[in-house]
DNA sequence: CACAATATATATCAAAATATCACACAAGAG
DNA sequence: CTCTTGTGTGATATTTTGATATATATTGTG
């Protein structure tokens, strides 16, 4: 099926929001089109804003995903990365940001009155339920505070993604007791 | 068989609706009328402003190139992405963006001055009532967070998308509950 | 670190696709 | 008949595209 020309870029952008970066190559071949024309695609998008071209494909420009949100972590002061938001919400209506789901899941031990938490998948930037999610715990990816603590929607993005950057996968609440079992353990029986 | 104009101008929109793209192509052998023609057809309906004219077809006006609005989501700050806007008028006059359905129901919890909400129609781009909308939760159309939830104008939309792509449709007041309930349940009693 | 090998980006051009324009023709209304 | 409206045809722009060739960046190797 032939795609118009304005349609197209508009694919790549959505291709690109749901996928983070994408390679020319990826897009040779899913738009049955030539290099040439990509990169012509590309230079349209990056020159009305929505794209950075990088060798060899394009990320989504640095003002769509920008750096920081507005809020800063109730835990660790920093002021809270897009990437990698969590938010608590108690059941007064307060809402907590957090600055990764490492400092998200530690406040939780000392909110009793938690209505719902949300946390953003890593891979595809989406706010997912964080109860319902998996955690990439102890990664070599390390975008945030220590132990790294990253979040996925489905288990098996999680187990994926730690084929190739190492860790182990738990669940909400394993990782909520691992994580306080862990900070705990370092100061003996006090 | 000859059409009159209009009448074949109806059909283009109404095509259109289903395929969101179409290309000049299609239309003259569907129409059995010349190029030309179609290049006129499409003339007058985007004068009028229903489509956008792209080389080689058409595309509805409202899905066509714009990716995102400039707002940031109130609940979890990720850009707005313009199929799914979703909006909160309180009665301060205030405006709160949310960046789909899912957000903006979420806020809804916290924000009892509420005067009025608007949501974008997922099909045809239209901002409606979300009162008076209903909502596809849970399909496999994932354009945003995660669970998944789709804005129609109409319960019939609705369920047309429902029976090609899953999920269940709620009006507004089940799909609040559903929703909340859906994120507390998974933490007990705390 | 230099240098070759490789990969990717950019520039240019001709071919193809598409859009626009001008004009002629046909059919129906007055 | 004459005027209006819609249509098709062919000539002529304009845009888009892919294949070159060339420049630039990255990687590997001694």
């Amino acid at each position: 099926m032939p795609q118009l020309p304005n349609v197209r870029q508009e694919q790549i952008l959505a291709w690109l929001r749901h996928e983070q970066q994408i390679t020319i190559e990826v897009l040779v071949e899913r738009l049955a089109v030539s290099a040439m024309t990509i990169h012509r695609d590309l230079d349209s998008l990056a020159q009305a804003g929505h794209i950075e071209k990088v060798r060899g494909g394009a990320v989504l420009s640095n003002r769509g995903m920008p750096g920081e949100t507005a809020h800063q972590c109730a835990l660790c002061a920093m002021r809270v990365p897009l990437r990698t938001t969590f938010i608590i919400n108690t059941t007064a209506g307060q809402q907590i940001h957090a600055c990764c789901p490492h400092c998200g899941l530690m406040l939780l031990e000392q909110h009793s009155d938690t209505d719902t938490v949300l946390a953003r998948d890593f891979l595809y930037g989406r706010m997912v339920n964080a109860g319902d999610a998996y955690f990439l715990v102890d990664s070599e990816v390390a975008v945030c505070c220590t132990p790294s603590v990253l979040c996925f929607g489905t288990e098996q993005d999680a187990q994926r993604f730690r084929q190739g950057f190492g860790g182990v996968v738990l669940d909400y609440h394993t990782t909520r007791t691992h994580l306080s079992q862990r900070h705990r353990s370092v100061f003996g029986k006090n």
